[in-house]
DNA sequence: TCTGAAACGGACTGAGCCGTCCGGTTACAG
DNA sequence: CTGTAACCGGACGGCTCAGTCCGTTTCAGA
């Protein structure tokens, strides 16, 4: 790849990360290319569609939290280990607009089993240790990920076992 | 009004309001009118601008909401007063996408000073009773409304005093 | 330096939407 | 029954946005 492609292509990342995660999804790809500082037909070229150019933002949003995941694993308490990443999810998706506005297209992204098996584990952890209440699911749990944006403690409090 | 307008005025609002619960604020003003019976002509006519019709879907959305707060100051209990009108709430909000994406119109509407009124009545008392967490303003509290539209329970846990 | 392949970007198309307008229709009073 | 004022709805304009295309520019290897 030439070294002007490969420029623009970390631009145009960059851009709509940015974009998408301040506007949410209606950001128009106009904006991102203006923020790149390329034409918008730069932008088409690397990415067919605007969903394309959506997926691979969320793509590395779910990246980063896969690790958050991981992280959580290697903590010794079961407990510290799931809350640290709770409260991790929860400031991500307060910083970002799009991940909120696109649930359902997060779903189908491939790095997502990678994220429900870690996040299984975390929750099984902590449930077995007898610190996470037990009469709910590990997806139900994560489903208040978005809604722990405002007060991440709270919602803690309530998961408690 | 001519027998006829008040109809097709009642149906407009209807449909309206089912549009925007179901499909959010970006349904478009034909989706309504098309719901509604009518040609999109007949909507502009009673409300100005598209915002003009969200803004009386709200209000009347608002209206219940009204209601039940007042609802929860009849009830002895103080706990009881305040986690019904919060579980109700969540449930509207679950219920109704418009009611989420346009928090902050709502902030505007005439019968916002009133509803605030009832609520901080509502927290006021739990919270003097030791029901409630102290460490929270009712409008923090209830920034957790849309929030705890999927699990309620777990949420109340967490604002248990 | 020279050259051709790759990349660029802005003009263009078509679709969808908000809001206007006017010719035709309908309800209702007398 | 009839006249008329109110009402209806679809055609239309203007706008934004996604996605395409092609003339022009830039890069990199020979």
């Amino acid at each position: 790849m030439r070294a002007d492609a490969q420029r623009n292509l970390d631009r145009v990342i960059g851009a709509a990360c940015e974009c998408f995660a301040e506007g949410g999804v209606d950001v128009s790809v106009d904006d991102v290319a203006r923020r790149a500082g390329v034409g918008h037909g730069t932008v088409f070229r690397r990415f067919p569609t605007k969903e394309a150019l959506l997926d691979a933002v969320l793509a590395k949003e779910l990246d980063r939290m896969v690790l958050l995941a991981q992280a959580g694993l290697t903590e010794d308490d079961a407990w510290r280990g799931f809350a640290g990443f709770f409260r991790a999810a929860a400031e991500g998706y307060a910083c970002n607009r799009a991940l909120l506005e696109a649930k359902d297209r997060c779903r189908e992204l491939p790095q997502m089993p990678l994220l429900q098996k870690a996040a299984d584990k975390l929750v099984g952890r902590a449930q077995k240790a007898g610190a996470l209440r037990r009469d709910m699911t590990a997806e139900e749990i994560f489903e208040l990920v978005p809604a722990a944006s405002r007060f991440p403690d709270v919602i803690l409090d309530g998961l408690r076992g």
